[in-house]
DNA sequence: ATGGCAGAAGCATTCTGA
């Protein structure tokens, strides 16, 4: 089974650059979306039923064009989960689950921290995200979180750690954070197979940064720890173009 | 230390991103 997910930064935008045409020829089962902007209705959702997606759900944010996560399956899935309940969390359309026979597969959009008040958010959000996935992990053991978490882990990670060490995606409480979150219980699928610096998953688009390559990775697949052994291969897709990000991909039997 | 680019809303410019 082959997961993607993808932060599309604008799901319409993505298609006038070939977004379909990458989708056909990638052909996941399953594709987490992140960045959307878009309402459902402003979505040609035909589109994706032609490539076989006959199960899509759009999650998208109160705020018009902004934010938004999605999962598109050709497999049907058991259950769907839209949101997490938390107020905080749900406004902005950032969290999606599909519930599969042997595992559940989520879309994050974790906040950025672009300002001081958006930096606090994102913080709020950290916290109570990782006590929710606590807790869902007791009903749902098998969890593969796709998305984009808007944090680099390690040093290796961003292209340049000392001149970003004060901005909000490489703060130190923040890579601490997701240090915890992962080695309480998941495995992150890229660094299962490839420990490599220079492999990125976000772009500025300014100053020629992804030709340069000065990138952030940023998007993860985390499984849990129980299916690291039905990981097959997993993969960064820098040759998709169609958003400042690139898609990040797993092969999980 | 600063700026640089792009998507979307809605129609000039503003907000947002990381």
């Amino acid at each position: 089974m082959k997961i993607i997910s993808y932060n599309v930064n604008g799901i319409r935008a993505a298609i006038t650059k070939g977004f379909l045409e990458w989708l056909e020829q990638a052909n996941p089962d399953v594709i987490c979306l992140q960045e959307i902007k878009a309402l459902e209705e402003q979505i040609p959702v035909a589109e994706f039923e032609k490539l076989g997606y006959h199960y899509n759900y759009w999650f998208s944010a109160q705020k018009k064009g902004y934010s938004g996560v999605a999962i598109l399956s050709k497999i049907k899935p058991k259950n769907v989960v839209i949101g997490t309940g938390i107020e905080h969390m749900d406004f902005e359309g950032r969290n999606l689950r599909m519930d599969f026979e042997d595992f559940s597969v989520m879309s994050l959009y974790l906040p950025s921290g672009t300002n001081s008040a958006r930096l606090d958010h994102k913080f709020m959000y950290m916290d109570d995200f990782q006590k929710y996935i606590s807790d869902l992990k007791n009903e749902i053991p098998h969890l593969i979180i796709c998305g984009d978490y808007n944090i680099c882990h390690e040093a290796i990670d961003i292209h340049d750690p000392v001149r970003n060490k004060t901005v909000s995606g490489f703060l130190p409480e923040e890579r601490a954070w997701l240090d915890v979150f992962i080695k309480d219980g998941f495995v992150d699928s890229f660094r299962h197979f490839n420990k490599n610096p220079h492999h990125y998953t976000w772009w500025s688009y300014r100053a020629g940064a992804r030709g340069n390559n000065k990138g952030w990775r940023i998007d993860y697949i985390l499984v849990t720890k129980n299916l690291e052994n039905r990981l097959e291969r997993a993969l960064i897709l820098p040759d998709a173009k169609h958003s400042d990000h690139c898609p990040v991909m797993i092969e999980i039997n």
